[in-house]
Formats: C-alpha cells, structure tokens, sequence
DNA sequence: TAACCTGTTCAGCGCGGGTTCAGGGGATGT
DNA sequence: ACATCCCCTGAACCCGCGCTGAACAGGTTA
C-alpha cells in the first residue's frame, strides 16, 4: 500500500508519514502543492491524504487536476474546522472522506483503511442508474444516452441523490449538501428544483416519500427479484 | 424510533431536533442537564445523542446516573474539539459512541442507525421477518420481494415492532416510539394503523396480544408452540 | 440596452394521510 | 348465560404536505 501525504505544516506532515508508517504503508509527503500534484500524477498510489490550505497551488485544485488527468484513487482531504465551503468544494473536485483539524490519527488511519478496502470497486465517476447516467466529474447528465441539460444546482442535487441510490434522503439533507451553512427553513426551492428535474429526467426516477423526503430509484428494476 | 437530544447551545439543539426528525425519529430536547436526565429517567428512549459540556449537571455526570439507574439505551456524545480527556470519560461512564464538533448530520445519523441497529441486535439497514423485508434506510417495505406502499407513520410503526422482533409491544410503547412527548391518552389511532398495516402485509402477521399490546411476527415459522 | 439563464419566492390547490368517531364483534371473567 | 371490556373496522373529516405555474431578481451574454 502506497500513500501520499500532502501536508505543508512540517511537523504534522512528519507525525502522519510517521503514522502511516507505522501502520504499514509506504510513504511519500510532499509539503506544497505543485510538489504532491506532480507526485500524485506520476506515482500509483492507493490512498491520498490532502490538505487543503496548501503554499503554491491549492488542495482543491490539485485534486480537480488529478481527476481530470484520471486519476482514480482516493483522497481524503484535511480541511480546518470551520471551512465548510472547503470541504463542499472538496467533495464536488472528488474527495472520497474528510476529516476536520484536530484529529486523532487513530481515527486517520480507520478512515484509510475504510477507504483502501472500497476503493477495490467504487472507482467509477459515472454513476448509473437505469436509462440514467450521471457524469459525476463532467457534471452532465445522460439519459439512455442521450444529454440532458441540467443546471448547476440541479445537478448537485441528482448527484446527491444519486450517490445514495435507494435511501430516502430528507429535504434538509439535500439542502445542506447543495447550500453551504443554513438556508431559510420555509422555503421550497427543493420541490422546485425536484418539479424541475422529473420534467427533464422523467418524472418517476425521482420518489416523493411524503413526510420524509426523496428517493432516486430506477423505474425498471422493480418488477419482482 | 424516539431519540432525546441534550444540547446547551440552542441553535445546534434546533439544528440536531430537526435532523433527527428529518431522519424518521420522534425527539424531545433538552438545554441542560437536569432537564436531559429527567427526560432520559423517565421517558423510554431508543437513543440519546448527549453533550457534554452542559449547565446544571454536567454530561458524564448525567450519564454516569443514568446507567447507574439502569438505564440501557445507546448514547452518543458530543465533545469540543480537544477535550480528549472527557472522551475518555465519557466512555468511562458508559458512553457507546462519540463524535467531535464540529460534525456532519449526515455522520452523527449514519452512527445513530448503526447505534440503534447494534441495540437490537441486528447489523444490517434491512429487517427480515419470514417473507417481509423492510429496509430502514429506504423506508420501504418489501413482502417476498414485492414492494409493499406504506405511509410514513405506518412505516415507523412497523419499523419499531421489527425491531423488537417475537416481543409485545404495548400501545403506549407504540404511541411513546413514534410520537414526540404525549399525546391523547385515549385515541385509537395505533388500532387503525395495525389494521391498515394486516391489510397490506397480512392479517397474520401482527397479532394482538389482549390487554397487552401487539407483537410482529413470522407466521410461516411456528409450527406448534 | 435588451435578451437570456438560473435561483428564489409566492400563491393556489389537490389530495394523501393522520385523526376521529360510531358501531359491531369477539374475547374474557363470573 | 350475561355483562363488560377490549379491539376491529369502515367511513368521514380536514389539515397540511408537496406540486405547479408564474413572476421576480441577479448575473451573464449578446
């Protein structure tokens, strides 16, 4: 197992590569962002972890690079403890977890192998569902194939709803992963947005489950198991 | 499901009593200690998400009496960031899981299912029972792999027989599990409900027990008693 | 400037579903 | 047997959730 550590305050970068160490793995650290970018672009590694405030380029960045370059593995990303914006923008560039400063690095090293051991099959970007396939780098939308056009919050919210198949996701938690920090409680942009996207997607992908909120499914998988 | 939430800061209580509510589970709250422990005395609880810093009686302390009272149910505790020490306590006195704030809803939700799902003794979102199926996360109802249309209450109310599986549940336990503090002593709104329920998945799979309450179980796997 | 596009707000409304009520039936105890 | 309680059931009520069309505001593009 190879992991690479982007850290650019030097003693914590010192204390997670000895960590990681410790527990195994072989470790590269790189202390800026130019440096762990081109070390995640040219090294196979299984697991990243990556700081977000970084000298030179910033964590977010170097992580869109590396997706759009195709890189697959995962990265945990290390964010300060009130940066939600960070942490969104994090996820939407393809982090796989998160972990807030201060942390224990017993629970860093739980994370990882959580991680390591899913990324055996979940390394795709597009994610199916039906007729429907969602381009979760390219952040477009295509049904049987065919684009459809969604727009930036639309497709958060699809995204979201997509990447938890089957589960009922209430209306608070889809607003507080497309919106960062609160949002006015009485206002229905959800439904719209939902309205929205069944006119486009059709309009039984997308479940209401009254009182509690949606549910993504896939209309044809249904008949019997 | 019932869930109690012990949290001094009121903007974070509200935040949590809605998440949770969000999440399918009837809440009560408390600002301080002393409220919280009389509550977590008094009231039948599924699970308890407890801070620890709080006013009147601290949180350890409020826990410590509550299992030296006998009290069972799995608590999750919330500590400030670099309060390690109180962690420990906090496990000391018989705490089942924590989590640091700042924190995701979605985490702390994710760890109550796996709290309440360890309680009763089962380690998958999905509770079987003969030919039914109800997979706790989608909220859906499935019988021999049919999906079953339920409502959400409905859904609650099963949700709390299946996981108490062979147990009778008295009415009042019923009415305490789905809904917030009391309620009208003499309605017959479970009665409707059970029946609403023996229409969809079978008269013979609630039985009543007179006197006493109501008890789900798997007809197929009781030849003789 | 005018013509978009996107996100948000608002009012209206249909209907799902939680609640209530009345009546009947079945179980239980004496 | 009876009286009594408990439970079931169908129907009706009615609140409020969630859907919808439309309009508005801010930003971006011609």
């Amino acid at each position: 197992m190879r992991a690479l550590v982007v850290e650019d305050d030097p003693d914590l970068n010192r204390q997670l590569g000895r960590a990681l160490e410790d527990a195994g793995y072989a470790v590269d650290t790189a202390l800026d962002g130019e440096d762990g970018h081109f070390l995640g672009d040219t090294e196979p590694y299984d697991v990243v972890v990556l700081d977000l405030g970084l000298p030179k380029m910033d964590g977010v960045t170097v992580l869109e690079r590396w997706r759009q370059g195709g890189k697959g593995f995962p990265v945990l990303i290390l964010t300060a403890r009130d940066r939600w914006s960070e942490k969104v923008a994090g996820f939407d560039a393809g982090a796989d977890d998160y972990l807030t400063k201060p942390f224990h690095t017993e629970e860093l090293l739980a994370r990882l192998r959580a991680l390591t051991r899913r990324a055996a099959g979940h390394t795709t970007s597009t994610i199916e569902c039906g007729e429907l396939s969602i381009d979760t780098r390219g952040a477009r939308v295509f049904i049987d194939g065919a684009p459809v056009k969604v727009t930036s919050h639309e497709f958060r919210m699809l995204s979201y709803l997509a990447h938890h198949q089957d589960r009922v996701i209430s209306r608070t938690e889809l607003v507080e992963h497309i919106y960062d920090q609160d949002f006015d409680r009485d206002s229905n942009t959800i439904e719209v947005f939902v309205g929205r996207l069944r006119k486009k997607i059709g309009n039984d992908r997308i479940e209401t489950v009254r009182g509690l909120g949606y549910r993504l499914v896939d209309p044809e998988a249904r008949p019997v198991s």
